[in-house]
DNA sequence: AGCACGCCGACT
DNA sequence: GTCGGCGTGCTC
């Protein structure tokens, strides 16, 4: 029989499913991509459900399906995963649905999907908010249309209008090609002898099937990814499908090389870089089971499968997993929820797993599987720390002595050193020596930050930049600014002062511009080409340096300033990968860490060289303050160009929390980023008992209160990874 | 999310 | 008076 009427779940922010009447001689089935009429446009939504009766109670407005999709519909381990992720993050179903399908207007009649750039002269009427849009597209960047919106703090309706008048254009990109079959029986690297056992272990559930957690556990060099490769090897023999979660993939070359190696062929690939063409296809391919393995940023948790063996999330602590706008989520934490609904094994790969997956693994949910040596039987780095209180450099320098008699020592050894410094710019912070003003962002709560290569100031959080002034803007004084604290930039310059025959190449995200190029000078740090290697975190990752012997932290305590609850967890995490860097090949690699707190249990772990040590201590510190995952938190952040908006609302939610044993309310207090384009934010805590469902919780609270006016916006976080 | 409606300030 | 920018609300 065939159901007269269907709920449509459509890709924008609405909970329900819509009502629309089947047409006559149309068959549709549960999970089909449909194209409906939605006011005056059609979108691409999924049929929910079906039924005799429509669910909306107005015939009038009852609207017909205007047709079927030819892809593949979704399954139902994706609808119920689509479910789940709206349940728990607290959003809307719709706009998870968003999510999976990225793609929608590839999927139907061909409607070029609007990218911004300039395009014509400056309209006839300038305003405020139209320079604004201007000036973020100069250099010709192209954002979507929301995105740009968002950035600048305008509504859409001001780039439309710009549209119009010719000012601005939409543009698209350019086609792509498949991805081929990868073989499993490709000859493979041979595997240690421990390798080899925790490859058996992944291959055995691979080739099983059902739920399992595996956190694959293995120190920096110790070869996780051929491991787990094994698993890949045995879900594609059982002809299943594999996801492979990585952190910034378009940055690592190296891991699609290592697949290659193994499989004969790259595998498709799914991230923000990805051009549209080529996203359908893999797109289509996944769904209709003809693309076997997809490598991808967190948004690849949300593809359609045909039939799903086998997750991988690689390197499994790090914070790119972690969605902050839109629909709140963790991608490694619903990587898990898809593996138990899709009733497949999932791996978590990593060297400093995140204090959530440790005590899951110590409590025996997730199966440990350690790689507790190096391959080939190189050692771990000897780490020393540097006090800074005792044996800190000179003022105005930012190189201990000490290191840098280690750094010349290792060039003479033609080897290569690393000096890691977290900061971009020239220097954090700039102010008037003769009036002590500082330079601060016009529209957010934070210092400008030198970039001498770019000759401006620029601010890290919303990508404002101005020249250099000449005079202070507050006492007019001329030539009167000084840079305080240090930045790659001025470290490296310090370095070249310091080791003038060295051959430096300084790494960092608005110093090397354009995947190509950072490729090319990875390359070159591959083949020896340089000694002394200066950056930013953008080198912590995945890459492999076979000369590098030294690794420098430059200011190992960076991470620990703020209070906020993973702030040790991840410094210990970055500094061990950063140090991990060193004498992967050559077996003698060596850190130096410059701290000023050479006591913080952070330190005296790496330095001890004893990675259980830190997690005793931090678990034990999360177990006593009840953070998680010994509790649970949620954060509603308000947001609104008027402060007293944003803390009046902030007051009203706060009033209607519902009182609930094991849950408290905090706040409303400023979020510690108090502005933020120009938007002031305020923000309420919940914290909870670990046995407490915060989501309910929140769902419940909200339900309560009246939406929010007209510029002021309420944004949910269950499980913040900051308190941001 | 995206589109149309309608309010209100800046011009013919 | 009228044009047009831009906030608001609705979409089965």
């Amino acid at each position: 029989m065939t159901a007269r009427f269907a709920e449509v779940l459509v890709p924008l922010g609405i909970d329900q499913p819509y009502s629309y009447a089947v047409p006559d001689g149309l068959a549709v089935a549960v999970g089909d991509l449909v194209h409906v009429p939605l006011g005056p446009r059609t979108v691409t939504g999924v049929v929910w459900s079906l039924g005799a009766t429509p669910r909306f109670a107005n015939p009038a407005k009852l609207r017909k399906i205007d047709g079927r999709v030819e892809v593949e519909g979704f399954r139902p381990e994706l609808m119920n995963f689509i479910e789940w992720v709206a349940g728990y993050t607290v959003a809307p179903r719709g706009a998870v649905l968003r999510m999976a399908l990225r793609l929608n207007e590839n999927l139907g009649p061909p409607r070029p999907r609007a990218g911004i750039r300039r395009a014509g002269p400056e309209p006839a009427r300038m305003t405020a908010q139209r320079a604004r849009v201007l000036a973020a597209l100069e250099g010709g960047l192209s954002y979507g249309k929301s995105d740009l919106a968002r950035e600048v703090g305008v509504s859409v309706a001001v780039i439309e209008g710009l549209v119009d008048e010719g000012t601005l254009e939409a543009v698209e990109l350019a086609p792509e090609v498949p991805a081929a079959r990868p073989d499993p029986d490709h000859p493979a690297l041979a595997l240690s002898a421990t390798q080899a056992e925790a490859a058996a272990s992944l291959a055995a559930a691979a080739s099983r099937g059902g739920f399992a957690t595996f956190l694959l556990d293995g120190v920096t060099g110790s070869g996780k990814t051929e491991v787990y490769f094994e698993a890949v090897a045995a879900a594609l023999r059982r002809g299943r499908q594999v996801l492979l979660l990585l952190p910034e993939i378009a940055l690592t070359t190296a891991f699609l090389e290592r697949f290659v190696k193994r499989f004969g062929v790259r595998p498709a690939e799914w991230h923000s870089e990805v051009p549209p063409r080529r996203r359908e296809r893999t797109w289509r391919g996944l769904a209709a089971g003809d693309t076997q393995v997809v490598a991808g940023a967190r948004s690849a948790l949300f593809l359609p499968f045909r039939d799903l063996g086998l997750i991988v999330v690689d390197e499994e602590h790090d914070a790119s997993y972690k969605q902050e706008d839109g629909v709140a989520y963790n991608a490694r934490d619903m990587a898990v929820v898809r593996a138990r609904l899709a009733e497949v094994p999932i791996v978590l790969a990593s060297a400093t797993p995140s204090i959530e997956s440790e005590v899951n693994a110590r409590r025996g949910r997730y199966r440990r599987l350690a790689l507790p040596s190096r391959v080939g039987g190189a050692a771990l780095p000897e780490i020393t720390a540097i006090d800074m209180t005792r044996q800190g450099p000179e003022r105005g320098r930012w190189i201990a002595p000490s290191l840098v008699a280690a750094i010349e020592a290792t060039i003479a050894r033609q080897e290569q050193a690393l000096l890691f410094l977290n900061r971009r710019g020239y220097a954090p912070l700039t102010l008037c020596r003769a009036c002590g003003h500082r330079l601060r962002c016009p529209s957010c709560d934070a210092w400008l930050v030198e970039h001498r290569f770019r000759r401006r100031l620029v601010c890290h959080h919303c990508g404002y930049s101005m020249p250099r002034p000449t005079a202070c803007p507050h006492c007019q004084a001329a030539e009167s600014f000084v840079a305080v604290g240090p930045g790659v930039e001025r470290l490296a310059e310090e370095a070249q002062a310091r080791f003038p025959d060295a051959r430096l190449s300084i790494l960092s995200s608005d110093l090397v511009v354009g995947v190509e190029r950072l490729r090319a000078e990875i390359t070159a740090i591959e083949r020896g080409e340089v000694d002394l290697v200066i950056g930013t975190q953008l080198i912590a990752k995945g890459h492999h340096f076979p000369r590098l012997t030294l690794a420098g932290i430059v200011d190992g305590d960076l991470g620990l300033a703020h209070g906020d609850p993973r702030a040790a967890e991840r410094t210990f995490q970055l500094l061990h990968q950063v140090v991990g860097r060193a004498g992967r090949e050559s077996g003698h690699g060596s850190g130096l860490i410059q701290t000023y707190q050479p006591k913080h249990p952070v330190m005296t772990a790496l330095i001890a060289g004893d990675r259980e040590l830190f997690y005793d201590t931090e678990i034990a510190a999360r177990e006593r303050a009840g953070l998680p995952p010994f509790g649970r938190l949620a954060t509603l952040l308000v947001a609104a160009a008027d402060a007293a908006a944003a803390e009046a609302y902030a007051r009203t939610v706060a009033a209607a929390a519902p009182s609930r044993d094991g849950v408290r309310v905090l706040g409303p207090a400023e979020a510690p980023i108090a502005v933020l384009r120009g938007r002031h934010r305020v923000r309420l805590l919940v914290r909870a008992a670990r046995a407490v469902n915060v989501s309910d919780y929140v769902r419940e609270w909200l339900a309560k209160v009246p939406p929010p006016r007209s510029n002021v916006t309420l944004a949910v976080d269950v499980d913040p990874q900051s308190f941001a």
